[in-house]
DNA sequence: ATATAAATGTTATATTATTACATAACGTTA
DNA sequence: TAACGTTATGTAATAATATAACATTTATAT
């Protein structure tokens, strides 16, 4: 069960905005997105992502610096996430595959590092765009 | 088998370096190290990371904006990648194991996409650092 | 030789992200 | 409720990462 997050006031705009776009938003795009509700500085955008980053609310698409809403109730604070990402139409969604996640997160190599959190991005041409 | 390819002037001393340097270099970091040689302008850098990404000799650390050089001499052109990445120390050593190669590669989900590419990024301490 | 593609050089600028510092709101517990 | 610590906010400046646009040169393939 996942902890509830009290959002602050900046914190709430800026996650219903990417929420309710459905799709990965970049910084700068929020930003003047929310400058009518009074969020007027760079920074206090990437206050508010990181903290959401950190409770596990969106996640960053590392390949496009882009923030997207976490599609997954029962998601891990971000410690494993998983995103296909169509190279034409740039749409993104969250993978999410028990199988896929229960690899990935018992996964070790002969480094003998232990690994507690990952990020897996595959790329691809989605539905759409392959039957173009 | 790779294919070779011909490195120009400017490809050379920035493989050079990245490849000698044995970890992670930022984009201005080899701006820097490489002004002696007369490459002076960051565009000069990323055309250079750019056309070595595209041939598999260096792949990018998205999380980091960083390159590194391909330890992995049988890699398919950055087409499967896989790192560890310590926290702490920021060392980042590229993972070839061929079963996870595998099974990402073969990875499909029900959306019915088709990856043509992916790239997956660990996370946790390293060895040295967990000992600390 | 000549056409074509690939690489280079240069300037300017766009995009992404952080530092530094001051203030306000919130949550606890004495 | 007052005092304290923590979290969030506001604001300005700037750092770090990356690309656009244009002119020229070098390499490669007929």
């Amino acid at each position: 069960m996942q902890k509830e997050h009290n959002l602050s006031k900046n914190q709430k705009i800026i996650f219903d905005l990417i929420d309710k776009s459905g799709g990965p938003m970049k910084a700068y795009s929020i930003l003047f997105n929310v400058q009518k509700k009074g969020i007027k500085a760079p920074l206090q955008v990437y206050r508010a992502l990181d903290k959401l980053v950190e409770i596990g609310k969106i996640h960053k698409i590392e390949s496009r610096n882009a923030f997207i809403a976490c599609q997954n109730s029962s998601c891990q604070v971000s410690k494993a996430t998983a995103f296909s990402i169509c190279e034409s139409c740039e749409n993104v969604s969250e993978i999410s595959n028990s199988k896929l996640s229960k690899y990935l997160s018992n996964f070790s190599d002969d480094s003998g590092m232990k690994y507690s959190k990952y990020n897996l991005e595959f790329f691809g041409l989605c539905k759409k765009c392959k039957s173009k």
